[in-house]
DNA sequence: TCAAAAGTGTTCCTGGTACACCCATGC
DNA sequence: GCATGGGTGTACCAGGAACACTTTTGA
């Protein structure tokens, strides 16, 4: 476009009513390589609660929904897109925020964390991947949502295949035991796991093995996305 | 107070950025005497959706947390207090209120249909039960968000010992199986039924009797639930 | 040759499912 | 005495749990 368009930009919105404000925070669960469970924090440069560390958020749009605000914002502050993303649960309570009447709405978030380095996040903000059993203080009310947000996790793995967003696309069987181990926080028999998961027929066996590994490499797995759908339709459900 | 108190009440509030007004919706549940499930509706006086049914509803005050709106609403449009209620989803598609940008937090609730009439409800505000299989053309989007209430009572009721809420406090097995027949929307085994649910050891059996039947009066039963927190305690889990 | 993880079957036991008849009560 | 729902036990089967050794590979 060669013209600019001049706006009128009204510095100011009045409604009838007094109207909180209304945010979006994420809790984004990472699987680092030593398999333990880490979650991403942002370092807050302004104040309130400056220089303390908090779940990534922000302010909702007028013209975008809670979904597409909390893309955005994870898009900005930790450069994640196209992961598994879900609402958890909305917190309303009155002092949430010190400044101003705050609601917000709350997603979680799975990604693979090899693929997310958050070296290259954009301008000064400052993110990173802290283990979930040593987190340093939060910000606001982050460390109830944090709470929820594991309970769900935690409660959500056992009854539908949402582990496999944590894993790499190609994954082992013990990648995928250990997974479960980490977030249900018991060993689990590898003989009875593998059974079990394999005759569920939600895996794909590939043609694959493991590379650069100091052992007998194993067998590379793919979750089938399709054949679950299908399943789900007739009434299977997921169960481990 | 002897004397009142002159304030200036403002007739507008001005923020710097645009906020979306913020309601709650409650989709509350009740199960009649012939054991079908019902929901109540509300009638809309006012423009937009003017005489259309909808939820019970209505716009969040800055002194109380969602889940107070909730309450406040449920008294006042329904006359209902102390039943279970939970908070459902949180509802922001751009255009779901013609008028102006609205983001709804929709909650549930389980009623004892049999202790609400709804007849003394205050002023104009007519309120009624519907069949879940026979509802009417509802305003927004609060046919989306009656299925989303629905899937969820569906799905906890397996897991946990919600479906009591629907219940009066003293019921008989028959009751309770025929509960889950309606919920879930299968037959049952009977015998198989109460085995299940006595192992439990979550009922406590009462030394009352059904009256007023025309056969055999039934055994009545009361949820512990003191027991129940106690072995949900221990890592006991509920399910049928 | 050693270390480290991959891979593999069987036995036992618990819990789920299928199934039919007698009992108590009010009309 | 009949209609209506209340109440009860057993046999079979499937799936969960416990359990240990051999194989492959790279260092």
């Amino acid at each position: 476009m060669s013209f600019s368009t001049l706006v009128f930009l009204p510095m100011s919105y009045t409604y009838k009513f007094p109207r909180p404000g209304i945010t979006i925070d994420c809790v984004v669960f990472g699987l680092d390589e030593l398999d333990s469970l880490k979650v991403i924090l942002i370092q807050r440069k302004l104040p309130p609660f400056q220089g303390q560390w908090a779940l990534p958020g922000g302010f909702v749009h007028l013209d975008e929904t809670l979904e597409e605000a909390a893309w955005r914002e994870l898009l900005e502050e930790t450069g994640i897109q196209d992961v598994f993303l879900e609402q958890l649960y909305t917190f309303s309570a009155l002092n949430r925020d010190p400044r101003d009447r705050i609601i917000t709405v709350a997603y979680y978030a799975l990604v693979n964390l090899g693929e997310y380095h958050l070296k290259a996040t954009t301008d000064a903000i400052d993110a990173a991947w802290f283990a979930i059993d040593n987190l340093p203080k939060l910000a606001f009310d982050h460390l109830e949502i944090f709470q929820t947000a594991l309970n769900r996790l935690r409660g959500k793995i056992r009854y539908e295949p949402i582990g496999f967003e944590l894993l790499p696309k190609k994954f082992t069987l013990s990648q995928i035991q250990k997974l479960y181990e980490t977030v249900l926080g018991k060993k689990l028999d590898k003989r009875n796991f593998r059974k079990k998961i394999l005759k569920m027929n939600l895996l794909l066996e590939l043609d694959e093995m493991q590379t650069d590994v100091a052992h007998r490499a194993a067998r590379l797995y793919q979750f089938d996305e399709a054949k679950y759908q299908q399943l789900k339709q007739q009434g299977f459900s997921f169960e481990l």
